[in-house]
RNA sequence: CGGGGUGUAGCGCAGCUUGGUAGCGCGUUUGGUUCGGGACCAAAAGGUCGCCGGUUCAAGUCCGGCCACCCCGACCA
């Protein structure tokens, strides 16, 4: 491929939108495009990466028995109404009507559809288990897109779907394509970590996310470094001491002033107590409306995910004015003493007196214990923290680390089979339903997320499996016949030996041709030049080291290809 | 959807406070010189100042509305 021809130009600045050093190469580099908030076009240098991510995703799904097939963008709306989808995704799917006022859905993901092909395709035990997949562009009006590829709202997506005859089954598939995904990310290159998640809105029970850590990520993960506990803040928890006090040795509540002291900062330096003498009680309002407090230890914050997900809701917000007093509370002095409102008490709370707001104005109460003066269900739902300690194996102390996530996996069972009436004739010649598990991968997102773990300040420094080109090879200068003959033979030679080679035989000065060849990181950059010739040499340099080796001339192409061929594939 | 910010040439920005000729750098085009780390000289092209309306003799600049994009938060591959 001669440079001069490729279509898309290298940026010497990047836009001022660019944030991450990821987003910005990607754009100098003439990865891609934007064309619309979260929409981005793949320039021919970007595309070759994600045809190789995608072979690469292809083959070890090909590995363990899955088969490619290739279900449609656009998506009927009875389909997604069995399973209650269609409100459910309401507000962040892209719909249409066909001409006769028909409703589609710009697919958010197809477990609605693999389970209707199930359904029709798999009639008998006997054809199980199943693993298809496919490559297909999901649409997600996502409310903020963000960091070039990192989050968009259109995106190609490897989503894989296993059916099997019971939850063994599954859990065997399951294992299949974790090791799978091991591997795939492995070979693109990505440290991708296997972290425990919540399932969020696929429905299901068991789910992992396969996550790079990255400070461009906006996941945030806790990991153990005593033992392999991982999880995602939205499921992370912690190992607690319990704390107990005898109750009846303690004096009951009492009232204390607190005039105009409404967040527990204002109470520490009031009261001068720390932050874990206080109870913290939110008065939140779920999806449907319904009033809830959640009680938890002043130096605790809620984690909205876990809320979510003990309240079986898909939204919590606070509550506002009106509804402190249909609570029997007072903003800026609640407590969780004669709350007329279901009571959530978090585990982090203590059998021990706290100071809690008195639900009146100006006032709070203190020893008030958990147990003895309220009641309350207990649930987990703070958000762990640095230091925390691990609750698998109770003494290492969690970080906490960005991380964006590239993939995921999801075992849901019969959640889908059931909902849509997908079975099988089982071995005993009854109907059973289908134990499904659903698995992707975001190409973009990968290949943006190799471009921020593999860079430096010059530019991108591709790993060669994923590479647009193997080979940038560099005329200079390309007016000299000379330089230009012997640069081009040998670009023939090595493509003959089938080596990918990006061959800049632009006008420009070296410096410009240098920094190019940086900045878009092909992983080795050969010179030919005027200045070498005369020794008969050319010059190798690998985009990920300093050195760079001399080789004469004659040799050159079997050299290359040979250390082409030595590359992890 | 809540909060914040930005829209001026392909890209990066100044000009707006205090209304009066639209500017700088990079890039692009032409000619010449140069050629191992983002060269030099000369000439040139390129703008509905995001859009609509208002105020004014006069609006990039002031006022109102809208739109787009970016960042933080809530959601996902």
């Amino acid at each position: 491929m001669r440079q001069s021809t490729l279509f898309g130009r290298t940026l010497r600045e990047a836009p001022a939108e660019a944030q991450t050093s990821g987003h910005r190469l990607m754009l100098r580099a003439a990865i891609a495009r934007p064309l619309a908030a979260g929409l981005y076009t793949w320039l021919p240098l970007g595309f070759r990466v994600a045809k190789k991510v995608e072979q690469i995703i292809r083959e070890e799904q090909d590995r363990i028995g899955a088969q490619e097939m290739e279900m449609p963008v656009l998506t009927p709306a009875e389909v997604w109404k069995q399973t209650g989808r269609w409100d459910a995704l309401e507000p962040i799917t892209f719909r249409t009507i066909d001409h006769n006022g028909r409703e589609f859905m710009v697919s958010y993901t197809h477990e609605e559809f693999v389970h209707l092909h199930a359904k029709q395709e798999l009639q008998s035990y006997r054809q199980l288990p199943q693993i298809v997949y496919h490559f297909q562009s999901k649409g997600r009006d996502e409310a903020r897109p963000r960091a070039g590829l990192l989050r968009v709202r259109e995106f190609v997506m490897k989503d894989a779907y296993s059916f099997d005859a019971d939850q063994a089954g599954l859990e065997k598939s399951y294992a299949a394509e974790h090791g799978a995904y091991e591997r795939t990310f492995a070979r693109m290159g990505l440290d991708a970590i296997s972290v425990e998640s919540d399932t969020g809105a696929m429905g299901g029970d068991v789910a992992h996310e396969f996550q790079v850590l990255t400070e461009a990520g906006e996941d945030r993960i806790a990991i153990c470094p005593n033992c392999d506990y991982k999880a995602n803040l939205e499921k992370a928890s912690r190992s607690i001491d319990t704390y107990i006090v005898a109750g009846s040795e303690l004096p009951p509540p009492s009232e204390i002033a607190t005039p105009s002291t409404t967040t527990i900062e204002a109470l520490e330096a009031s009261l001068k107590q720390p932050a874990t003498a206080f109870l913290k009680t939110l008065l939140l309002r779920e999806a449907k409306g319904t009033l809830v407090a959640v009680v938890l230890p002043g130096d605790r914050d809620i984690n909205e995910a876990k809320l979510r997900k003990v309240l079986g809701t898909t939204e919590v917000k606070f509550a506002n004015e009106g509804d402190f007093a249909a609570a029997g509370s007072v903003p800026g002095f609640s407590g969780p003493i004669g709350l007329k409102v279901r009571t959530l008490i978090d585990r982090s709370v203590d059998a021990r007196p706290y100071i809690a707001g008195a639900n009146k104005r100006d006032a709070h109460l203190r020893n008030v214990v958990s147990g003895r003066d309220f009641q309350g269900e207990q649930v987990d739902a703070h958000d762990v923290r640095e230091g925390d300690l691990c609750p698998r194996c109770t003494v290492g102390k969690l970080t906490i680390k960005r991380g964006v996530e590239v993939g995921n996996i999801f075992a849901y069972g019969t959640y889908y089979s059931d909902k849509m009436n997908a079975t099988f004739v089982g071995e005993d010649g009854t109907a059973k339903p289908f134990f499904g598990g659903s698995y992707g991968i975001g190409v973009g997102r990968s290949v943006q997320t190799i471009i921020e773990t593999h860079h430096d300040d010059k530019g991108i420094v591709w790993p060669p499996q994923v590479a647009p080109f193997q080979v940038h090879l560099i005329a200079l200068p390309v007016n000299d016949e000379d330089v230009r003959s012997k640069a081009e033979k040998l670009v023939d030679e090595l493509e003959r030996a089938r080596v990918e080679v990006l061959y800049d035989d632009r006008d420009e000065s070296p410096g410009v041709k240098f920094a190019d060849a940086d900045l878009i990181g092909i992983p080795l950059r050969v010179t030919v030049s005027a200045r070498n010739l005369k020794q008969g040499q050319v010059e190798i340099k690998s985009r990920s080291a300093a050195a760079m080796e001399m080789v004469p001339l004659a040799f050159a192409a079997e050299k290359i290809a040979g250390i082409v061929r030595s590359w992890p594939r």
